[in-house]
DNA sequence: TCCGTTCAGTGACTAACTCACATAAATTCG
DNA sequence: CGAATTTATGTGAGTTAGTCACTGAACGGA
């Protein structure tokens, strides 16, 4: 990847990039490399550091796994989205393992965590960045938590529903039941279920592969 | 209190403690405050900042809540600890609420957020000390969570009865089946008849607000 | 068009939570 | 003390969500 677009991904993903020395932009730079992630691939795992993942495009899926293989999806990245639990080094306080796959052909920046660990060791800003957007995603994945502990399955699916249209702006969700209840840490027949019986009240109309969501007002009904 | 205790407190709880000035030292003693809570006392809604709690005798117990009442136990925090969480101005990035209440009769030292703020924003190590604090918790929730989620509740209980007798260093657990309950974000009832079976096989001995642990190594090889 | 794969539908079972009481042990107080 | 009250525990019945095992439908490539 060009020197130049390195920079400008560099420069709108970190705040404290203008302030970094030549040298220090240097050691980034020579950590990072352009990585293309085929769908469904296991990008990090919880045993080493994989560095911190910065998404150009497609989109990744961070969950965590359970002895038995059952999965929590506790968040995804979108293209301009930094993934900062993955670089593990330069987080000593985090103890758990999340793991990382792409969920479609992903292109990405990765920067060696060993690289960004030395700048944080001696640059506060870029300590306190990494910790600041860690600590954001304690916020999102305690949502998530509150949302699977407390909340009915009917309401879950119904705030996930209007989620995945809101985020692209379409009335059809392109998504298999087996995704979403990933997605949302249950079991497929659970979801299949639900949204069969959304569709028998005539909110959604299903086909394979797809929803199609006719009642978006019954639906924000059920989200209360 | 006395000036000399606090110095003593703070310098035991913040590492940055002896690179303060005089001056800013000031800052904190004068916004902090040595306080008694009554036990089941109410000490944080999460609604305004309450500020830094340091915890001199008794515990408190820090929990997420749900809008029709119900509880989730995130951690129990016992003299030493400190709770940053409840200083919800210094930490921008958490936004959910969390409640604190005074599990015994509790003498705290607390410091006032705004104090804490107007330092971390000029002195990089107590804005790095406070976000490691946080996100050293985000790992203790999430292994709560793990559990929750992803164990059985015989695993659990005897997780959890073992974890008691080892802090205390007694066989005999004084809480409640409702207390317990409440600490492992689960309902009396299904911890009543958990209990009752662990009791038939005689891993335990059950009183009116009293677990003896009869058989450790059973109650271990529950929890592999 | 055939075949293998992926996706969805379904009944039976289970774990855990909820609800509604019943009972029993401590505590308070006249 | 002993009755009344509060607090702790026991228990059956019903519900929700997750699990298991299997079926059939839709799709895609050879």
């Amino acid at each position: 990847m060009q020197r130049e677009e390195l920079n400008r991904i560099c420069s709108e993903s970190f705040p404290f990039w203008d302030k970094l020395s030549g040298a220090d932009r240097e050691i980034i730079f020579n950590s990072s490399m352009s990585v293309r992630f085929e769908r469904g691939k296991n990008i990090h795992d919880g045993r080493e550091c994989t560095g911190i993942i910065l998404v150009r495009s497609g989109s990744l899926r961070l969950y965590i796994l359970s002895e038995e293989g059952k999965e929590i999806t506790l968040y995804r990245l979108f293209p301009g989205d930094m993934c900062i639990l993955s670089a593990s080094c330069v987080l000593n306080a985090i103890t758990f393992d999340v793991f990382v796959d792409a969920e479609e052909d992903s292109e990405c920046v990765v920067i060696g965590g060993c690289a960004y660990s030395e700048l944080a060791a001696r640059i506060p800003e870029v300590k306190i960045f990494a910790l600041e957007s860690a600590l954001g995603r304690f916020s999102d994945v305690m949502w998530v938590m509150q949302q699977i502990l407390f909340m009915s399955m009917d309401k879950r699916l119904a705030i996930f529903l209007l989620d995945e249209i809101s985020k692209s702006g379409e009335e059809i969700i392109s998504l298999t039941h087996e995704q979403i209840a990933r997605y949302m840490g249950s079991a497929r027949e659970v979801v299949s279920r639900m949204l069969k019986y959304f569709s028998n009240e005539g909110i959604v109309e299903l086909s394979r592969g797809g929803i199609r969501i006719l009642d978006k007002k019954r639906l924000r009904a059920l989200t209360v």
